[in-house]
DNA sequence: ATGCCTATCGTTAGACA
DNA sequence: ATGTCTAACGATAGGCA
């Protein structure tokens, strides 16, 4: 008879980068990479002493944030630059000058 | 004669997450790890089809933004939620209610 | 400062508890 | 939904161009 030998596991699996299709699978994803991103977030802060806001409206669209120090200061100093340190405007995700 | 025979390379080193002393070795670091961290957004967003707004204050305090779809639209909710989907407060990283 | 390169470290897909 | 486990995948430290 045909034994099935399961393996213990086969790891991470290599996927593509679309829509996951399965809502729960979508689920456990999210929140395994949200919490991903918000370490490197922090990882980031500490190594370069930055700072750092971040917002995520979940698939159920409840916010999740992570801010180093204050995510509403962070917001207010982005939405009103300070004159000493006033950037050309505001960037997006592309390409930004090179630093100071 | 001592000849020093170079490795080609070591691979990624093993660091302590400290504020990094060197200050060109920072500012290499933060290049890539900024770069790193829009990227994990970037797939996030596309995986899940989640919304995300990211600001970061860089070592020389320019900021650098990454926003899915528009990172104004995305501070605007969070600052005032809609009421259809109101939380009971805004989040901060730590831990955060379950999904609906 | 930006890109390429390699070896290595850290993240995470999938399965289960 | 939240944690544990494994193995594989992807990010990246350091070095050089």
């Amino acid at each position: 008879m045909a034994m099935q030998i399961k393996k213990p596991s086969q790891g991470r699996q290599k996927i593509a980068i679309t829509k996951i299709p399965n809502r729960s699978n979508l689920q456990v994803t999210f929140s395994k990479r949200c919490a991903g991103l918000f370490k490197k977030a922090s990882e980031l802060c500490t190594l370069c002493g930055v700072e750092i806001a971040i917002v995520v409206f979940s698939p159920s669209n409840k916010p999740f944030s992570f801010g180093h120090p204050s995510i509403k200061t962070l917001i207010g100093r982005f939405l009103s630059p300070s004159p000493s340190s006033f950037p050309s405007s505001t960037y997006s995700t592309s390409s930004v000058p090179q630093e100071g």
